[in-house]
DNA sequence: TCATCACTTTCCCTAACGGTTAATTAACCT
DNA sequence: AGGTTAATTAACCGTTAGGGAAAGTGATGA
């Protein structure tokens, strides 16, 4: 299983619209791959491999309640892109400001997020895409 | 072609470590296709592959000097990343700053970098990488 | 004119991706 | 038990990606 580097991993897991899409619904919350999947015009077990590969690129973490498998976001791959994102803020001239210090400073620690629900209740989902265009990425 | 959309085709453009590799020769400055391709372990054909999929997801320009085609960095798509990557800013608990409204304003207007050579000279290549490791991803 | 250099294109192969349906696992509820 | 719900796994399919070898393109220059 994945015998390319980490960044590849990300960087391919990200390359698809749903799977963004499936991140821009975590960051407003967790939600089990159900909830997930109903703004979706796909079948289920398509988006649970979805979940899959977000979860083998280290950006979404399954628990368990009962049969629900509750996903939440996991900062750490998104803070390596980033990372090599630095390398270019030069040639794009965007301020990054202190950024790569701050990284550097913050290897691996993020921050804690520790709020487990008695049930995987149902967040709002705004931003969430539409039923037949899987977006989610125009704020 | 190029059915999807542009994130995706970006994304999955910076999912290769060679291509990764040569985007981080190309902010050194400019190069050619042999250039680019003297520090892997593939044939030239693959390495120009690369090149295409990398002016397809339009991060790389592509000029013409005679038998050469120098090759260079584009920024937008890399910015287009930063942009969407601060939809996660505040998850990640990073300092993108006034980086969003930064981007606000500049709508595609980059810095110039306009300075065309005589001829390709070929830039010093520190940050390249090995041989049988192409990587280039630890500056 | 004709060889050479720098790429690109074509063809072929294998492996991986994204999707489907059907079957399976696992926990809950009577 | 038996049935329902939630999700994963398995098997399959068509498409795409990445690699090589070999042929093609186009400008240079003897």
């Amino acid at each position: 299983m994945s015998r390319v580097d980490h960044l590849s991993t990300t960087f391919a897991a990200l390359a698809d619209p749903t799977r963004r899409a499936i991140l821009a619904r975590l960051a407003d919350g967790e939600a089990t791959v159900g909830e997930l999947a109903q703004p979706f015009d796909v079948s289920l077990p398509a988006i649970s491999k979805h979940v899959k590969v977000l979860q083998n690129a280290g950006l979404v973490e399954q628990g368990r309640q009962a049969q629900w498998r509750p996903c939440r976001l996991r900062p750490e791959p998104l803070r390596e892109v980033v990372a090599w994102m630095t390398r270019y803020r030069e040639f794009l001239g965007v301020s990054f400001d202190r950024l790569d210090g701050y990284l550097a400073e913050l290897q691996g620690a993020g921050p804690q997020h520790n709020d487990v629900p008695e049930r995987p209740a149902a967040a709002d989902h705004r931003d969430v895409p539409e039923k037949t265009e899987p977006n989610g990425e125009t704020p």
